[in-house]
DNA sequence: CATAATACTTACCTTTTTGTACGTACTTAC
DNA sequence: GTAAGTACGTACAAAAAGGTAAGTATTATG
């Protein structure tokens, strides 16, 4: 009990805030946790991409939803929109350096997922139910 | 486009097909970043807790969503649930080995964000419009 | 004797997220 | 002349996620 407090004190200090409700953080997690987002940071880590290029990569994708992960992800400085006034209309995509950060970030985990999928899938069988009495 | 295909061919074989829609991987993703899963992951890293310690712990939890965060984590084969049969109830969640490794990945990523969160900040207010002609 | 605490479940409702289908403006290919 | 490709915007609909309030059983506390 004490000891529990004392830890939470500590992770205050570690931390920060992204446990209460409303530090930024919370907001920046979410686009980037949110369907798309991750995904389209990954794959930007390949370099440019113009907009079909994605769509097409990420399997699902409606258009209307592309547009809009990479807009947000525009303002949260982690993607870099570079359109051309041609015709047909050409648009680039990038990561910034602060994207790119942040993807390789995610990047990890996605593959740790990736990597640990047997295992997971293994683990999942097991329905085992844990009662103890003391 | 050439170049393009190529590197669509080689990163299936690097990083499997969390790009495809029906990967199991997405779910797991899906998991663990919604909402809640990952902060309860990265929470249990601190060592076990009981259920209404991490309700107090993750502000704006509700009950009903806190059991089913930690119900398909459970599933999943992350979190460990030992339930004691005494009145009142006490039951205890912990991390699985596999859950241990995975938590860990997400603190990095969380981490990245509050340490950098000045700076995404800072990225974020400059609303520079890039439209170049060649 | 009413209240609080424990760890949930359930029914119901609201909010958020995601998708569908279409439109735009212009050009190239068939 | 019709279709396809480009990079979106918009209205509407569907689905998913999340929240609220109450109930359950039992004990301890005031």
């Amino acid at each position: 009990m004490t000891t529990q407090q004392a830890i939470t004190l500590a992770e205050r200090m570690l931390r920060g805030e992204v446990f209460s409700e409303k530090c930024p953080s919370r907001e920046i997690l979410k686009h980037v946790t949110n369907r798309w987002g991750g995904l389209v940071l990954v794959a930007l880590l390949q370099g440019m991409h113009r907009f079909s290029d994605l769509r097409r990569k990420l399997s699902g994708v409606s258009e209307k939803m592309l547009a809009q992960t990479l807009q947000t992800l525009e303002q949260d400085g982690f993607i870099l929109r570079v359109s051309y006034p041609v015709v047909p209309p050409h648009v680039e995509y990038s990561l910034t350096p602060l994207g790119e950060e942040l993807a390789k970030q995610l990047e990890l985990l996605v593959d740790w997922i990736e990597i640990n999928l047997p295992r997971i899938l293994e683990a999942k069988k097991s329905g085992v139910a844990s009662e103890y009495d003391e």
